[in-house]
DNA sequence: GCGGTTCCGTTTACAACGTAAAGCTCCGGG
DNA sequence: CCCGGAGCTTTACGTTGTAAACGGAACCGC
């Protein structure tokens, strides 16, 4: 069904090289014995993947792992480590990632852009699993957002500072930076969340939903194929390279523009 | 505690109107017996406001209205539907927000600038809800983010597309609005959620941070102030209002524009 | 008044959860 | 051969969401 060519969202899994695959972890309940805590962030990341978050449990995982569920707890401190463990796993896969840099080479734009498609394309391979990140109460107060490794967090700030920005406006972009990647990927992931609808209408009125009374909402009605229309690569790109050129206008003014501008 | 005047913000609870308080619903134990489901879902968020969202469970719920529990089952179907309610209750409050209408009388920034705000207001007044918002799946598969009820949808495509926009533009304004709004929101609760810690540290080395090793991570440590510095409000409203300038370029070239066209 | 229905809350029950604690089972070093 | 510990399983407990049966009050037409 995923329209393969015409123009292929570059961030889509297996659009880019290797990164994407947590971990070369056996297939299943294949490889035995060999349990460690990587090997369950691994299965527990592909399980999220494969049924949903609901639906792992620590027996659950144990048994995908071949195991008694029980027997997870001597590498994992309990159900809420493990899903942080998990969040943890996935960002790292951004060090895997050949097309992200930790360090600003080739000027500050390209490592923002890089940065961002690097998380983007993450947040669409494990798409129950980014809201995660979105969700799970941060180990340091700051360090909110997407990137929740402090090494990232380094990173990104150096990166800046490296060159030109002022720490202000380095920090300022950071937000700025973060809010914007969290606030698209995650209306992106749970767009295609929503599949097609697993069963129903096999046949009969496509329109007049069966369960909510669209008829209040002529407009939605009437926009429904454009809402439902899957642009995100497009408005992806659209409000990053927005994103950048603002960050560009803070670079060159040095600060962090204010509303009326009395500064402290 | 709270700096109650020097630069307010104008979203903090109470910082408007009568917005942002659910329902007059009695204070916790006292109304006795009169259940329905209005009442409940109040409870639900009054509870959740106060204690978490992990801490709601039925059993408690019931107890804190006085209740069995199972009492609940009667006018919520399960968990999962009174979390739902408990959304849409929460945005709900909107219709009771005076300041935000659901028409764009004063022109389509007017509107945006107010529904920002007043969506603001709710995120700030619940922040242990409003995660919800971002992570419950959507009833209609588009309609996905903070403003989840139709109605709301339906209100910003007719403001937009009655002040000149046209449906494709209308729906890419729909989507960039939603997502500046879920992500700069999300962020800011989620950054207020981690209060100044309930407990540790009474005495001791403030810095230096007792569990993680900051050593790595000099720029970090050296910008913490700066990090943990709040400036939401600011930040919220400038990136509001580039979103809003950006929508502009957008309403007079008639289109989205897409990638190709430039305009530094 | 009175039997019956209907409403609403309680009780009881159960499977599944997260996790503590104790029990196996094997294995390498004395 | 015995031992201790590593690694997994068993058993156990309290809590969760929820189905089902239960009770009692409030109301109905008679």
């Amino acid at each position: 069904m995923t329209a393969p060519d015409e123009d292929a969202d570059p961030d889509s899994p297996e659009g880019r090289g290797g990164a994407a695959s947590v971990i070369p972890a056996a297939p299943a309940g294949s490889g035995r014995s060999g349990l460690d805590r990587r090997r369950i962030l691994g299965a527990a990341i592909e399980f999220i993947d494969g049924q949903g978050l609901n639906a792992l449990t620590m027996r659950r995982l144990g048994a995908y792992l071949g195991v008694e569920g029980m027997a997870l707890y001597r590498y994992v401190p309990g159900r809420e480590n493990l899903l942080d463990g998990v969040v943890e796993s996935v960002i790292d896969e951004l060090y895997g990632d050949p097309d992200v840099h930790l360090a600003a080479s080739h000027g500050w734009q390209d490592y923002l852009q890089r940065l961002a498609h690097g998380v983007r394309r993450i947040a669409l391979a494990h798409p129950e699993v980014f809201p995660l990140v979105a969700t799970r109460p941060p180990a340091a107060p700051w360090v909110r957002p997407p990137l929740r490794s402090l090494r990232w967090v380094e990173s990104f700030l150096d990166a800046l500072i490296d060159t030109g920005f002022t720490e202000e406006s380095a920090v300022a972009a950071y937000r700025a930076y973060s809010s914007f990647l969290l606030g698209h990927l995650l209306l992106e992931v749970s767009q295609k969340g929503v599949k097609i609808s697993p069963e129903d209408h096999p046949e009969g009125v496509p329109e007049a939903a069966a369960d909510t009374d669209l008829s209040e909402y002529p407009t939605v009605v009437r926009l429904e194929p454009l809402l439902s229309l899957d642009e995100s690569a497009a408005e992806f790109e659209e409000a990053l390279e927005n994103l950048l050129g603002r960050l560009e206008v803070v670079l060159r003014e040095g600060r962090t523009p204010r509303r009326g501008d009395r500064r402290t």
